[in-house]
DNA sequence: ACAAAAGTGTTCGACGTACACCCATGG
DNA sequence: CCATGGGTGTACGTCGAACACTTTTGT
């Protein structure tokens, strides 16, 4: 077989990207969730995605459309999976490749996010969900839940300045579960990948709690060191 | 819009798949690599693959490809990544989902790959590859090991009957580290997830060594009582 | 008898976990 | 002055890591 003949023997695909999109907010863990516009399943729940172009790579799709949707350009994001079942989309053959993206609520578009008829809710407002966008939050909550054990994406969701009370409270939303709090103390603070501030945030008690920012070189430091970032 | 112009308007792909299939064989971990025989970069080394068609998942084609290559149609595979840059194939515009997997090396039907003109390499051996398969290679080694650390997925690799000798130099190989031959006797068998047999295996010394087999009736109690596998 | 791999226990340090009280301040 | 969240230290048990000698048997 020459060349011409075997790329173009193969059959072509939809390609589509979906974004699970992450938030965090009231201290709660939220998804960007929107009602599709096009049947079939029009009017349904479905996550933010949209078809790959000629001339865009697969990641470059997922960022347009996180981009478009809350006007953000510089998400961090995450490849989950690609889904390829025959019959997963109901309106054509499209295979899917997932991506679930971490932001911060506050920085984003709001105006843009309900022009597209896109919500945040919280995990257990999840409505019903078209075609395997249920399964693949799913699969991105067990990716989430893996990926800031070891990495320190938690921040990814976090206003640049935070208390540590914010953060634990984030990982126990992450992980559903309650977690000590002069142990996570003790924890996060030998990692050493924080810098703390002088300023304090006092919104959520009289006596005021100090704030932290990440320090990436203090992230690379410790990577250096051989050692593992761990919650 | 309305659904024909919105599937209708999007354009369309060459999706592959690309299979990492990993061995272990003489002691050392192998990878079934093969040379290609389209243009362009006829001749080169590849990974071994194919097109997704029309009526098959991206698993069922990865699935395809295996058995196609090796004759074995019950292979332990996993999805890896979806590698989805423009111009990664210089063919064509491609878009690939990798899949990595683990086979008996003896189970296989060694003439066929031969036909196929594909060769058991070991890490250390593999030549240039095309496109970006060497990337998919590095990425699937370290998946590999992120996913034998807390998943029995060792065992798919070696005969269904093993010695404990055999198992640690596997893990060594993985993991590319000589691990305690008393410390890794405890932790495995503290597990209880493998059969001891009565027979022995005498191939490799004079003693003889007992044989086991993994037992995922064990490892499923194991799973029930909350506890998690790890090496 | 000897070579070659199989098999076996103990000690130590590190780290995760459980747990309760004082501090600072705004209202 | 008091209610509210912020901040702090210790004790215990578990588990991973290091480490060396005896056993078996084919040649």
């Amino acid at each position: 077989m020459n060349a011409a003949s075997f790329y173009a023997k193969a059959p072509k695909h939809l390609v589509a990207v979906d974004c699970i999109i992450f938030g965090f907010d009231e201290g709660r863990l939220k998804l960007l969730i929107m009602q599709r516009k096009v049947a079939p399943m029009a009017g349904e729940w479905s996550l933010v995605g949209g078809f790959v172009q000629e001339a865009e790579s697969t990641d470059e799709a997922a960022a347009r459309v996180l981009e478009h949707t809350t006007g953000l350009d510089d998400i961090y994001m995450n490849q989950l999976h690609c889904y390829g079942n025959v019959g997963r989309d109901t309106g054509a053959r499209v295979i899917s490749v997932a991506y679930y993206a971490l932001i911060r609520i506050k920085n984003h578009d709001k105006p843009l996010a309900r022009e597209h008829g896109a919500h945040w809710l919280e995990l257990h407002e999840i409505p019903e969900l078209i075609f395997d966008h249920a399964k693949m939050i799913e699969d991105a909550l067990a990716a989430l839940r893996n990926n800031a054990q070891f990495h320190p994406i938690g921040f990814e969701l976090l206003p640049e300045k935070f208390t540590l009370s914010q953060l634990r409270s984030l990982y126990e939303e992450i992980y559903q579960k309650t977690l000590d709090k002069r142990n996570f103390r003790k924890k996060i603070l030998s990692l050493d990948v924080m810098e703390k501030l002088e300023e304090k945030d006092k919104t959520s008690s009289k006596k005021g709690a100090h704030l932290y920012r990440f320090d990436p070189e203090k992230y690379e430091a410790l990577r250096r060191k051989g050692l593992v970032f761990e919650i």
